[in-house]
DNA sequence: GCAAGGTC
């Protein structure tokens, strides 16, 4: 099931974005072919009990909800029970089933109330923004201009690390290094102020240790330290990693991920959790991997030896962190797949490893009253790190020193270096804040990166490294000057903050709900007024309409040429008309053979689609953004033959009225209005524009339509009279002649004298479902032929 | 055409 507005709020240029705000939602089932909600309710029939197996999480309780209204169990005292569990183990499977819990609505109602919280205020900001600055500039390389309290500040985090670096002032510094000669060897020393940003200050120091000469050893320390093994593997700790050692961007990694979920080389990839459940089979696990060739020889010492037992890690009471569940060589995964799966087992390995044990010696020195120091580390005991080589410590031996012996010094360097600005944030760093900050989730957050990229608002460069574009930058900029709050991620935290009030049953869900949505109104209503600030950043990096594109073909209103911009999305601009025709995405565009649309005068081009397959077709403009009828969907034709030929909802069908001999004006129907006569599909006649008809493709029988006739549809039924099919007409608030405004009328296309408002037609009428009769009653032959005199039509209309 | 959250 998903939220979603209703028919009368989904068209972009009838609703004011503001309204959405106050707008109903309905919940809709997601897939209606699946018809999952009728199987649910097919297999609860005849039940007592309903027992509720789902994640545990906020989602999950919701999804209960979504069931148990499915299965139409109502609620009695112990009927419907929730399990708790949070792996699929036997004994964990018994402890659910032995502790059975009520589902809990406070919870399911919480996310209810961010789905509306984030459907309202998305959906607002996006289509003003889009409608606001894609109606302006030509070269936004966007087709949709998209607000989110997700994908905003995760934006936001981008574009933050690019200012940094852009405002960044690069500082000279320096430092006094000496250096002195062990074993054969030169060492640096390291000065204890590091570094300072005064020259002279450091040159006196240099100064004073030149003249010394002589460095004395002041004190010799070693320490044994550890390096802990990593906790059970998450998501988003493999999302790291899968970036920054792997270079697989969060999007692909999940998606590999998943295959390896599904062909069960792995346990289930998304989860939260770093603790095994205290029921984990580590033996088992350790003795799928034992034949391995990779690191079939680790896991049988771990099991002959015995493991080390994990450490605790956090439980998200969600899934167990993620394991490998059966052996597997690079042969049978693929190159990508196998070098993420490699990781899996590796991580696996090292949390049963022992913790790395190294040595850090550290020799303190002392010359001129100053204080310098070396450092060197030796491993004792590798741990995992013998599985995890790219962790293990970095060895540097340090020959032997006595306290209180002297040393010449070589030589002392001053050095000079100037500070730098920190780098473009990586997408693991990026992960990693959002993390912190509750930005998405295990599931959403290669989502919302993978958005920030298709929308155009940054690049992954080299090192998998986040570039903001000037589209990005000037978004963020702009909120940061109208109303910060709306990049910065407490937009997300105020709404999880909110909603767990609803979900710990402290606050009721509408309560929170509204006044919410009152909040995000008014900065809405705000950040309307105030878009000329963001505007004025947006002039500055973008060029009008007016300047973009290049002249392409002739408007049908002021035959003057308009301008292709070819940047998504990719359309017409009529300067002198001030219109934009949006033409198929994703496409070359031309002007096609000069001809003109019969409809409109503007003239027609022809789009191919990319590649040396790619369908051509012809089509009109003006034609492509105002089908000149609803329930008709106006595509083209392929080509004059490809009647088959598959396009959009359609196929194709020539033109057979035009007057153009070559013309390839041609309109495909849904396929709702079928031919009274014969099986073929009416077909919207282009030329009898304003006095629309409706031609049979196949027998050319005549339908006409009564002015203001807005929307065409087939019904079932078959005239009593005549056997033919009915069609609805459906009329446009604006022209029906009703005093009620809405009435759709229903008429038969054959019998001059059925007339009937829906009402009659239901109640007072009666209709045959016989199928399709042929040569029955007064239907058959009384088609209009196309060069007939169609006199017949719905009169009184 | 639009959000974020699930999901094989």
């Amino acid at each position: 099931m998903f939220s979603d507005f209703t028919e009368a709020y989904k068209d972009w240029s009838a609703t004011d974005p503001i309204d959405l705000f106050d707008a109903p939602v309905r919940r809709m089932e997601a897939n209606p072919k699946a018809n999952i909600q009728r199987h649910l309710s097919q297999e609860a029939r005849g039940y007592t009990h309903l027992i509720l197996w789902l994640d545990c999480d906020r989602e999950g309780e919701n999804i209960c909800f979504e069931v148990i209204e499915c299965t139409g169990f109502y609620s009695k005292e112990g009927r419907i029970l929730r399990a708790r569990f949070s792996s699929v183990t036997k004994t964990d499977i018994l402890k659910a089933m032995n502790n059975l819990v009520e589902p809990n609505r406070d919870e399911a109602l919480a996310v209810d109330a961010r789905q509306e919280i984030d459907l309202k205020v998305g959906v607002a900001f996006t289509r003003f923004q889009t409608n606001f600055f894609q109606g302006k500039y030509g070269n936004l390389d966007s087709r949709v201009i998209s607000y989110g309290p997700c994908q905003t500040p995760t934006l936001g985090f981008c574009v933050q690390r690019y200012l940094q670096i852009n405002t960044f002032k690069p500082e000279k510094f320096w430092a006094v290094r000496p250096f002195i000669i062990r074993n054969g060897y030169e060492l640096k020393l390291d000065w204890e102020r590091n570094r300072l940003f005064d020259r002279d200050v450091v040159e006196m120091f240099h100064k004073l240790v030149e003249e010394d000469r002589m460095v004395e050893v002041v004190s010799v320390s070693e320490k044994k330290e550890t390096k802990n093994r990593p906790p059970g593997l998450n998501t988003v700790n493999l999302l790291k990693v899968a970036s920054s050692a792997l270079g697989l961007g969060p999007q692909l990694a999940m998606q590999i991920a998943e295959r390896l979920y599904t062909q069960g080389f792995i346990s289930y990839p998304r989860t939260e959790s770093t603790a095994y459940p205290s029921s984990f089979d580590f033996r088992g696990t350790l003795g799928a991997l034992k034949s391995n060739p990779a690191w079939g020889s680790y896991s049988q010492t771990l099991l002959a030896s015995g493991y080390a037992k994990p450490r605790l890690g956090t439980d998200a009471g969600d899934h167990p962190p993620i394991t490998p569940m059966l052996s597997a060589t690079e042969d049978m995964l693929g190159n990508d797949a196998w070098r993420l799966y490699q990781y899996v087992c590796q991580h696996f390995l090292g949390t049963l490893s022992p913790d790395c044990k190294f040595l850090r010696t550290r020799i303190d020195f002392s010359v001129a009253r100053e204080s310098f120091h070396c450092v060197g580390l030796r491993t004792i005991e590798a741990g995992f790190t013998s599985i995890m080589p790219w962790l293990a410590v970095n060895e540097n031996n340090l020959p032997q020193f006595t306290k209180g012996e002297k040393i010449e010094i070589q030589n002392v360097e001053l050095y000079e270096g100037t500070t730098s600005a920190p780098d473009y944030l990586t997408e693991s760093e990026l992960i990693s804040l959002m993390e912190k900050h509750g930005i998405g989730t295990d599931a959403s957050i290669p989502v919302h990166i993978n958005n920030i990229c298709e929308r155009n608002y940054v690049q992954v460069q080299a090192g998998r490294k986040l570039v903001p574009t000037a589209l990005g930058i000037s978004l963020i900029r702009g909120y940061q000057c109208i109303d910060p709050d709306l990049c910065l991620p407490d937009i997300r935290s105020f709404i999880e903050q909110q909603i767990t009030l609803v979900a710990k049953g402290e606050a009721d869900h509408s309560h929170v709900v509204q006044h919410v949505i009152q909040q995000f109104r008014r900065k809405f209503s705000y950040f309307v007024k105030q878009i000329d600030n963001m505007d004025a950043l947006f002039e500055a990096q973008f060029s009008p309409l007016s300047e973009s594109g290049r002249l392409l073909s002739k408007c049908g209103k002021c035959l003057r040429y308009m301008k292709y911009i070819s940047s998504q999305p990719a359309r017409l601009y009529c300067n002198t008309c001030e219109e934009v025709y949006y033409v198929p995405q994703k496409g070359a565009i031309k002007l096609y053979k000069e001809l003109s649309c019969p409809l409109d005068n503007f003239q027609l081009l022809l789009f191919s689609m990319p590649g040396p397959e790619g369908k051509t077709f012809p089509f009109c403009p003006y034609c492509y953004n105002s089908p000149p009828f609803e329930g008709v969907d106006v595509l083209y034709g392929l080509s004059k033959t490809s009647n088959s030929g598959k396009l959009g909802k359609g196929a194709g069908m020539p033109c057979s009225l035009c007057p153009h001999p070559t013309c390839p004006h041609s309109v495909v129907s849904q396929g709702v209005c079928a031919c009274p006569e014969c099986s073929g599909t009416l077909v919207l006649d282009p030329v009898s524009a304003p006095n629309w008809r409706l031609l049979c493709n196949m027998c050319n029988s005549v339908v006409l339509l009564p002015k203001g006739a807005h929307k065409i549809s087939t019904t079932q039924e078959r005239c009593s009279e005549c056997e033919s099919m009915i069609i609805e007409v459906d009329f446009n608030k604006k022209t029906t002649p009703l005093s009620d405004g809405t009435t759709l009328h229903v008429g038969c296309i054959l019998c001059d004298e059925l007339l009937h408002s829906l009402v009659e037609m239901k109640h007072g009428r009666s209709f045959s479902r016989r199928g399709r009769g042929r040569g029955r009653g007064r239907g058959r032959g009384r088609g209009f032929r196309k060069d007939e005199d169609p006199k017949m039509s719905f009169r009184g209309f």
